[in-house]
DNA sequence: GGGGAGTCTGACAACGATGTCATAGCGCGG
DNA sequence: CCGCGCTATGACATCGTTGTCAGACTCCCC
């Protein structure tokens, strides 16, 4: 900016007026300047201009478990989206369900004064967030509330959903039914579950412990599942799995089975509708998600003060037929 | 920082040192700085420190076309991973597909001064890159090539890949392929057409205009394309689709006709396997052309001067049952 | 006791930008 | 010709850090 001052003849500040488009510098001097900008080929560097002004730093930052995963990367883009519109930009980092990682994200996020934040959060407990929070970088969580922090959260309809799932297989007749969920110290796998036995319980169904099977979605996992709750004496004539990884293992594994159960899972996913059986799913979408939660972000940083709010987005059950397969 | 070094009795500098690990500072005084800065929460402000340090920002730019379209979300993936493991951050933005939009996402990340820039180019003229480039800013272009730049460039083999799903579909007896590829001023669906041209050449096959189709992926044009190629007079018996949504969206509107042709899609994706027939794909690895992208961005940023080099990944062809189908 | 080496600390400038305030120059009415 | 008001410009301090360098102090040996 020196340079530039320079060798258009005048002082850095009016080369910054230049720069920022303030109010009175002669259109000779400002033409002047722009010629010697072009030249030096110049950019203003932002992070010194937003250390002097001392605010925001136009930059929001994102913490999720895996932007390779759809459900994540939909997310990922309607928050860009929001972003944008506010003329912020998006840090993102995939915490791979690891709290360290997640605390590690955070706070690195938190260092390169990020505007707010927005977290997926994994583990147990959140207070880390807390002197972040309190020093004034707002923080929404999004799909799971945190613990030990009080923040906004956007979920969706984790036990409504569920129990949809079940009253679905039960409408078709189905009495043994199986749930393939996540690690249950993830929060929406424990909402599921919750959702599922309510669901029996309102269906009337015996719920044996044995076909509630709960790991992390891995292929080999899913695939132990289904032999426990297919394998057995009483096997299961359908299966509800909890998110779209075990979905799509489960339907992998039952591929090479002669007699598939009925299934439905948590979570849409693309070409859900070309499988035959098309596979019947509790639908959200993960855009809304994202957008939900980055507005009240956005109006958090323009000042909004009102206590933390805590939205939870409908989910829908869109029935594709593979729902009512029967043994 | 001021007032941690008052609490602590200490001066700023001390204080600093106490940050940084810096070596020469009495235990017992440290101890009291840690105490001072917990008490108050300090966060030592990422960007003042840049900018003292005029060096790096730790942070590099992602430039994509849509992080939420899967083949884009692998790369987002992989490149973070490479960076986390520099301890750098990732700045992400989708361009759509926006010439004007990735200008001024580039633009942006480099006011910001990001340590270096991954870009997947979109349009036909990227010199505005230059000024960056040759400010010292190490840009990487992944998929594409740039146009009037010269920069490390990493690729998929497109015509290669072209060629082998000709190939494959000629040797089951298909005489009449059409190709629904992207708009044609887009590198990827050029080289494909490309490489399309010489597998029927290779193949000894004519081709008629007719089925060569060039339009943007969406749902509504590849259903006119399909009705161009499949509802004329001499109707094409197989398809070769030029990109993963092309794939989809013609997986979909196949999906109503009672007479389907084989097919083959250029980029793999999730559940081809499951359907039915399950989709041939010639396949490469969107987390394998991030990692190669990413590792070229930080050698350069490490210092390396050679010249730019163009890497072209290898691909596959995966069969799998839909390249077999005869009319 | 003088002096050199070593340890610990702080004052100050600087990174690149901008907010504040002062000032130079101009036109104009009285 | 004075002085007011307005426009266009610049000097300087400052944002939160860190590099440089100098100073104060201790210790130890001749």
């Amino acid at each position: 900016m020196t340079d530039v001052a320079r060798l258009a003849g005048v002082s850095v500040k009016t080369v910054s007026r230049v720069v920022n488009d303030e109010p009175g510098v002669h259109p000779d001097t400002a033409s002047q300047v722009l010629a010697a900008i072009d030249s030096l080929g110049f950019r203003r560097h932002i992070g010194a201009s937003n250390l002097r002004r001392g605010r925001s730093t136009g930059t929001v930052g994102l913490v999720l478990e895996d932007v390779s995963n759809p459900f994540y990367s939909g997310l990922t883009r309607a928050v860009e989206e929001v972003a944008r519109s506010h003329g912020c930009q998006v840090l993102t980092g995939s915490s791979d369900a690891d709290p360290t990682r997640e605390h590690q994200l955070a706070a690195e996020f938190c260092a390169r004064r990020v505007d707010g934040l927005i977290v997926v959060p994994t583990g147990d407990q959140h207070g880390y967030l807390a002197p972040e929070q309190h020093a004034g970088t707002p923080i929404v969580c999004a799909d799971r509330p945190p613990r030990g922090l009080t923040a906004d959260t956007v979920l969706v309809d984790n036990v409504g959903g569920a129990r949809a799932a079940v009253a679905h297989l039960a409408a078709h007749g189905h009495r043994r039914i199986a749930f393939l969920g996540d690690s249950s110290h993830i929060f929406t796998a424990g909402e599921r579950l919750r959702g599922f036995r309510e669901g029996c319980a309102l269906a009337g169904i015996e719920l044996p412990e044995h076909l509630i099977q709960m790991a992390a979605p891995t292929e080999a996992s899913i695939g132990d599942a289904l032999r426990a709750v297919l394998d057995g004496p009483s096997p299961a004539t359908a299966l509800f799995t909890g998110n779209n990884r075990a979905t799509v293992h489960a339907l992998r594994a039952l591929h090479e089975r002669d007699h598939r159960p009925a299934l439905v899972g948590f979570d849409d996913f693309e070409l859900a509708d070309l499988l035959r059986p098309a596979v019947t799913v509790i639908a959200h979408d993960p855009a809304e998600l994202g957008r939900a939660a980055a507005e009240r972000l956005f109006a958090r940083m323009r000042g909004d003060s009102t206590p933390a709010k805590q939205v939870v987005l409908p989910v829908r059950l869109v029935p594709r037929g593979s729902g009512e397969v029967s043994t």
